[in-house]
DNA sequence: CGGTAATTTGACTCTTCTCAAGAGGCGTGG
DNA sequence: CCACGCCTCTTGAGAAGAGTCAAATTACCG
């Protein structure tokens, strides 16, 4: 796997696909190069999310399917109590809005953490493309049952001790991180404590005192937001990984 | 909605697609009627799993996507630790097999909680006949989105308190029979305390004195594996929906 | 009808939550 | 540049929900 140089290096210009340092992570990873260029003609690109703003809310009619160029948000999931759940923290490259595409109205909403630059594949234009681009279809078939997959981890995962999630959900940051060039051992959390603890199943205390735990057992580093992974090994044993 | 007969009075015959009583539930049911002639000729059918037999394990190659005809099954994430979590009870109608499609291997392991029948898709025949019937990859979409929106909703439900979990549960099941054909308030639990346990991730024990509380509540009736629903109302509160 | 598996029930433990108070950081405006 | 206010984070103490261990009862299969 070749290593792409930080995002937030990338100058603020509209890339095209075949041009966008996110290629081998992103939505055309699997197309052929006349594929994607078909598709970059398409793709509605560089639009801008400010911290906090929302891109689309649960029952907003389904727009199309979505991939985060730069930044990173939220997919967050509210239920009839107003309780929220962070179903997944999206990093550049992620492809989202499947959680519109059956019922074609959003199941969840989509909340940037920090500015965010994304690139849109409208729904009108989805039809019309599948058929230029046959393989289209399967690719997206494949990326839903992906995140299917990441989901029955977490749903297995929300069985385990609180310590494990934690542990595990840094080891999958640090490493989805490392993949789009940042280094595996330091990087910066764009969520609080809070969504920290409505993504994982905890408190928002148990999120900072679990924190302190791994600190003082010299596994990892906390500065506020910035993580410092330590002892790798400690922390995947901490995860619960043997 | 058409209701349809119990499965159970269905008899052991091979009955094409068009002439299945699943018709309305099943694969079929977003599809025009000569491109179910299609699907019908392709499809294998009428395959048969005695309780407790696998159809397929995690770390099995992908083989197709299956369609579950009658009968009842559980959907088993099995972590390093060897904790099994139920991900999914699947019910006459309903499809599987999304969970190997993207690694090109199963990540669950498929078990009949009951003697059940199956009809399968093999993964070589969806090439070809995606090509015949354009729809299909985008009814294949849609659905594996489907089940992750149920996986939402259910990382969303584990972070609920345990009664309100096993009361949503038993809500889900008992609308999901009935639109098979079966009384709501009445049903056949096939899964043991253990496996609605390793569902809702909870002891086992803790779903047992759960049930009892319903029941002394007068919200439920059990009678082993059988299931009353005396109190939808008191159920609907009990599983937190205002 | 015997044996095994599933279920129920009780007592106790422990993880995690809740409530509360205080410290730290950051942006805005004077 | 500093001060104020707000939001976030930390830390403590007590409470509660759910888990574990253990034993008795019941249901099911051959």
């Amino acid at each position: 796997m070749t290593v792409h140089p930080p995002l937030r290096a990338q100058p603020f210009v509209k890339v095209a696909c075949e041009d966008c340092n996110l290629t081998r992570i992103c939505l055309p990873k699997d197309l052929e190069d006349e594929d994607i260029k078909e598709l970059s003609e398409i793709v509605r690109r560089d639009r801008v999310l400010q911290k906090g703003e929302t891109l689309y809310w649960a029952g907003e009619r389904f727009s199309g399917i979505y991939a985060l160029k730069s930044g990173s948000a939220k997919l967050v999931h509210t239920d009839r109590q107003g309780r929220d759940t962070i179903i997944s923290v999206v990093l550049p490259g992620e492809l989202f809005g499947f959680d519109g595409l059956t019922a074609k109205e959003h199941r969840c909403a989509l909340i940037a953490l920090e500015t965010s630059r994304y690139c849109e594949l409208a729904s009108s234009d989805l039809e019309p493309l599948a058929k230029k681009i046959p393989s289209l279809q399967h690719i997206l078939l494949e990326r839903s049952c992906e995140q299917m997959d990441q989901a029955v981890e977490q749903l297995a995962a929300s069985q385990r001790p609180a310590e494990e999630r934690l542990a595990s959900f840094l080891l999958d940051l640090a490493s989805r991180y490392q993949r789009r060039g940042f280094p595996f051992e330091s990087f910066h959390l764009s969520l609080t404590r809070q969504d920290i603890g409505n993504h994982l199943g905890l408190a928002l205390e148990t999120v900072s005192r679990l924190l302190g735990r791994l600190e003082s057992a010299g596994i990892i580093e906390v500065k506020g937001k910035r993580i410092q992974l330590l002892d790798i090994i400690g922390l995947k044993i901490a995860a619960g990984q043997p």
